[in-house]
DNA sequence: TGCATCTGACAACAATTAATGTCAATATTG
DNA sequence: CAATATTGACATTAATTGTTGTCAGATGCA
């Protein structure tokens, strides 16, 4: 029997190159392509972020998009989920810098979204758009974010509804048909090159929210 | 020069064959496809409607593919417009045939269209999730049949907005904030197997309805 | 310096699919 | 019956794409 040669490092863990290690590599890498995933379909729409062109874009090549996502269910998962942190983030800073007031709280996070947007319409097109009725794994992936954005809505909304039990009174309903009319609101004005002016959708989208608010509060248990 | 033949009818206008008119034939063959593509894209998706499959499932072949649809575009904008004239037409004869105040007309037509989802989902999925993100053509389609909603919507609701200018008071909004809304809520039901009952969506869905309705009126212009 | 590893460019293969064409069988009409 | 229109089954073509493989050159390490 030969014995095994061994490098200072066990052979699975590979080697430096260029000064990186190999982790460092894959992760600058992996950047690289989700950058590339980003923009093509953020611009062109996932249909068309085929693999030679996602690595083209990156000035990688192909075996790389195998390394970093496995296949373009993993692409598009991974693009998804980084633009949802990403939005979440702006949001949730954009909440915790304002009197904690439920009013100005939303006012805040709808003036972040819709900033958000427009700063970067591919965001709008990757979380409105190209995640719709791909296949079951990024509708789940969907399904998921939304409930996150949901289950927070319903936690900040929590104190203001009514302690005595309303008929039939969904939270989750409620706040999903709110995540929905945003969605909504702002998909369209994408579609329409931004045609109105943030403060004007947050101003009606606020007639919504207080609009709903104060109804539940005003309402009578039966 | 030999002269040019012709039958009873102009050459281009076809002949009788089974006893049908070629026109009445190919109006046969277009309503067979159009049937299998809605059933193909609302059980299996889009992108599983290829030319072949939806031939089959027709017991017709490629060419008649052709005939009827051009393209596979143009499949889908003609199935997803059937889809939205059948649930207009429920919803408008459900509305017509309730005591014509606010109120009970959003309930109708609210109970209306969830129960049309639920007795065939395979029409939710193609108005809220196949026709997403296609291409161009079919987002024109689809922008435009919310919109056609919308106006509705907005139709219905002028008597109820207050007669003072509120501040950026944008109704094109308002409408479709709340179509957004629905929509989610349907998407969402759908893909929860239909986990709630009729009636607890549509109280719900109510709170929203009449919460924006009452806060608009109770507003003061500035 | 010599050898193993890593990288990048690209070839190769298989599978899918839209779109068009071929041709024999069937129906209609005069 | 005979000529022609219509139909349906299937072949063909061309293009695209995911995925794997090859190989020469660059890089790091002992």
């Amino acid at each position: 029997m030969s014995t095994i040669r061994k490098t200072k490092n066990s052979t699975s863990e590979g080697r430096t190159y260029k000064g990186e290690s190999q982790k460092a590599r894959a992760q600058e890498r992996k950047a690289k392509l989700l950058n590339a995933a980003f923009e093509v379909i953020g611009t062109e729409g996932f249909k068309a972020a085929t693999v030679r062109k996602v690595c083209t874009q990156a000035g990688l090549t192909e075996r790389y998009y195998y390394e970093a996502f496995g296949n373009s269910t993993g692409m598009l998962k991974q693009v998804y989920e980084a633009q949802t942190t990403r939005l979440a983030r702006t949001m949730f800073s954009a909440v915790s810098s304002v009197p904690q007031s439920p009013a100005q709280m939303a006012e805040a996070a709808l003036t972040a979204l819709f900033g958000a947007i427009k700063k970067d319409p591919r965001m709008a097109r990757v979380l409105y758009i190209e995640v719709i009725g791909v296949n079951e794994e990024i509708d789940q992936a969907y399904q998921k974010a939304l409930q996150k954005f949901e289950d927070l809505l319903v936690g900040l909304s929590r104190p203001i509804y009514p302690k005595e039990n309303v008929t039939d009174l969904d939270e989750k309903l409620i706040a999903s048909a709110l995540v929905g009319a945003v969605t909504q609101v702002s998909r369209n004005w994408v579609l329409a090159d931004f045609d109105r002016s943030i403060t004007l959708l947050v101003n009606n989208m606020m007639n919504l929210v207080v609009g709903v608010i104060t109804h539940l509060q005003n309402r009578q248990p039966v």
